[in-house]
DNA sequence: GATGGCCTAATTAGGACTTCCGGTGT
DNA sequence: CACACCGGAAGTCCTAATTAGGCCAT
C-alpha cells in the first residue's frame, strides 16, 4: 500500500511499503520535495562521517592539549567549529591501516601536530567486557560493520601499544577512520581514547586510493545493495530503506522500536548512527541529551538548531519517518541526492558497470538471490551493489516460504531443521510443494518443479543441496545476519514453541516462533 | 507554429520462478 | 528398475524502467 506523509510544509512523502526479500521492509519513499535546488550544499559532499562531530562533555574531559586545539589537518580533524568554545573538548579523526600498531597511530599524531604524546595510552575509551559493544569487537566474534563504532559504558579498556586494533579489538583489513579524543583522567591516567573505528568515507577512499574496511566477516553493515544502474531516474525521488545493521544493534542493545520509549542513551546511540550515517556536521551532542519522548516531540525549529547542516532536509526526512513509522531509514543512494552529478569517471564506472551487468544476467537466479541477503550489507563501494537486482518483484521467494514453514511449529511434520548448521528436510516434500503451490497459485505445483527452483539457487550464496541426503537441503547463508537468529536457535525456538504448546492452552496466534508475523514481515 | 514540461499508455527489460525433459547417480 | 537429482531450454508472470504520444502552457 501506499500512505502520504506530509512532514513539513514544503514536503510531502509517498511510501510504498513492499517486501524486500520479506526479511527487510522495503520502504519506498517518493519524496516531493518543492525545494528546487536539491543540489545545494553539495559542495563538500561525503564529508567524513564524523567530522566536526560536537561535543558532548559527557564523554570528553576539557583537558586537550591546547596545541592540539590549534592544529589542523586534512587527516586530522577537530570539532572546534562549534561555537560551544567554552568546552574545549574534541573528537581527532585519523585514518590509518587498521593492522597497523598503535604506536604507529601515536607517533602520527604526534608528528602531524607537533605535540609530545608520552605518557598517554590507548584505551577502548568506557568499554567493559560486558557492555555488548564490546563484545563485538572481540577478536573471535564477527564485527558487525556499523558496531566497529563502540559504545561507551563506565570502565576503560586499555590496548597495548605494540599491538595493532586486529590484535585486540576489531576484526577487518585495510583503512579505518580511528576517532580519537585525548584527555586526562581525574587520577591523571593520560588517555587517547579510542572512541570509533569506522570504514572511511567513500570520499576519503576516492582520494586516497586506499582499500576501505573490510571485515573479516562476511561484510555486513547497514545499507541495502542500492545499485548505482537503479538510481531513481526522476531526481525528486529518494528510496528509503530500514537500515538492518541499525536494526540489528537495537535488537541486541534491547532499543525499543518505538523512538517514543527510548531513554537518552538511546538517543545517543541513535545519533552518533545518524552522525556518520548522514555526514552531519556541526552537531553538539550535548543538545541531545533527550529523551525520546522529547526526540519525537522536536519541531522543525528545534531540529534546525540542534542540525545547522541538513542539505535537501535528508535528516530530517529521517527524523519524520523514524517519529512517524517507527523505523530507521537510510537512502539507498545518497549521492545521487547530494551532487545529481556524476563525474565522466563514475559515467566510466557506470559503462563497466553495465558491462558487468551483461556478464551477471548468465548467472541466473543465484546472484539475484544473493543480492537479497545482502541486504544487511553495505556495499562499501559498488561492490555488493553490482550484484544487485531489482528486489523481488514483491513477490514471496522459495527461499523465505521455506523459512517461514521452518519457523512455524506447526509444519515441523512436514519440513524441518537438521542439527545446527542450516540443513534442512522436506520431511513431506509433495506437502511442502503443495503449500508452495497455494501459496504462488499453481496447482500443479510438485516436488520435482519445486527442486527445479531450488536448484537454481545452487550457483548462489543461499540454499545448497546436501548431497546424498534425500530431500535435505541446507542455508548458506547467514541466518544469523539474516534474521538474527542461526539455524541452531531457529531450530531451539521452533521446538520449544512446540514443546510449549503442548503443554499449554492452543494459542492460534503463537505458530510461527515470530508470533503472529511471518518471516516476510520481519 | 515551435518548444518544453507534464502525464499516461505502451513497450521493453529483467527477475524469479514454472514447466518440460533428457540424462546421471544411487 | 525406481526414484532422486541435475541442469538446459523455453515459457509465464510479475514489476520496473524506458519510450512514445498527447495535451497544455509559454
Amino acid at each position: 500500500g501506499t500512505k502520504r506523509l506530509h512532514l513539513d510544509s514544503e514536503s510531502s512523502v509517498d511510501i510504498e511499503v513492499g517486501s524486500f526479500g520479506g526479511f527487510m521492509m522495503d520502504k519506498r519513499i517518493k519524496l516531493e520535495n518543492n525545494s528546487e535546488d536539491e543540489t545545494e550544499g553539495s559542495s563538500g559532499l561525503m564529508r567524513t562521517g564524523c567530522d566536526e562531530l560536537g561535543d558532548d562533555p559527557g564523554i570528553m574531559l576539557g583537558s586537550t592539549p591546547p596545541e592540539v586545539m590549534a592544529s589542523s589537518s586534512s587527516d586530522l580533524v577537530f570539532n572546534n567549529e562549534t561555537e560551544n568554545s567554552d568546552d574545549d573538548a574534541c573528537i581527532l579523526i585519523h585514518h590509518m591501516d587498521i593492522k597497523e600498531p598503535l604506536a604507529n597511530l601515536k607517533k602520527a599524531l604526534e608528528e602531524t601536530h607537533s605535540i609530545n604524546l608520552d605518557g598517554y595510552e590507548f584505551y577502548l575509551q568506557d568499554t567493559t567486557l560486558d557492555d555488548p559493544g564490546f563484545q563485538c569487537l572481540c577478536p573471535t566474534d564477527p564485527v558487525p560493520q556499523e558496531l566497529l563504532a563502540i559504545e561507551l559504558a563506565s570502565e576503560s579498556f586499555w590496548l597495548e601499544n605494540h599491538k595493532n586494533l586486529v590484535e585486540q579489538c576489531v576484526q577487518g583489513c585495510g583503512t579505518v577512520q580511528v576517532n580519537l579524543e585525548l584527555k586526562v583522567a581525574e587520577d591523571g591516567t593520560k588517555k587517547i581514547n579510542i572512541i570509533d573505528v569506522l570504514k572511511p568515507s567513500d570520499s576519503y577512499l576516492l582520494a586516497t586510493g586506499n582499500p576501505a574496511f573490510s571485515p573479516d566477516v562476511p561484510e555486513e553493515t547497514s545499507q541495502t545493495p542500492m545499485s548505482e544502474e537503479e538510481g531513481p531516474s526522476d531526481k525528486n525521488l529518494i528510496r528509503w530503506v530500514v537500515d538492518n545493521n541499525f536494526k540489528a544493534s537495537q535488537h541486541r542493545l534491547k532499543i525499543p522500536e518505538d523512538p517514543m520509549k527510548w531513554d537518552v542513551p538511546h538517543v545517543r546511540h541513535w545519533l552518533l548512527w545518524a552522525v556518520r550515517q548522514f555526514n552531519l556536521t556541526g552537531i553538539n551532542l550535548a543538545d541531545w541529551k533527550i529523551s525520546g519522548a522529547m526526540l519525537c516531540n522536536l519541531t522543525l525549529d528545534d531540529f534546525k538548531a540542534r542540525v545547522p547542516y541538513d542539505p535537501a532536509d535528508i535528516f530530517w526526512t529521517h527524523l519524520e519517518l523514524l517519529r512517524r513509522c517507527k523505523f530507521v531509514a537510510v537512502m539507498q543512494n545518497p549521492k545521487e541526492v547530494i551532487t545529481n552529478e556524476t563525474s565522466p569517471k563514475e559515467k566510466e564506472n557506470e559503462t563497466d558497470k553495465n558491462i558487468m551487468r551483461g556478464r551477471e544476467k548468465k548467472t541466473k537466479t543465484s546472484v539475484k538471490t544473493a543480492v537479497i541477503m545482502d541486504q544487511n550489507s553495505t556495499p562499501t563501494n559498488s561492490g555488493w551493489a553490482l550484484r544487485s537486482g531489482s528486489g523481488n518483484n514483491g513477490q514471496v521467494q522459495l527461499w523465505q516460504f521455506l523459512l517461514d514453514l521452518l519457523t512455524d511449529k506447526n509444519h515441523r511434520e512436514v519440513i524441518q531443521w537438521l542439527g545446527a548448521e542450516g540443513e534442512f528436510k522436506l520431511m513431506n516434500p509433495e506437502r511442502v510443494a503443495y503449500l508452495w503451490g497455494l501459496r504462488k497459485n499453481k496447482p500443479s505445483m510438485n516436488y520435482e518443479k519445486l527442486s527445479r527452483a531450488l536448484r537454481y539457487y545452487y550457483d548462489g550464496d543461499m540454499i545448497a543441496k546436501v548431497h546424498g541426503k534425500r530431500f535435505v537441503y541446507k542455508f548458506v547463508c547467514d541466518l544469523k545476519q539474516l534474521l538474527g537468529y542461526s539455524a541452531f536457535e531457529l531450530n531451539r525456538l521452533v521446538i520449544e514453541a512446540e514443546m510449549r504448546a503442548q503443554n499449554a492452552a492452543h494459542d492460534p496466534l503463537q505458530h510461527s516462533i515470530f508470533g503472529n508475523r511471518n518471516i516476510s514481515q520481519l
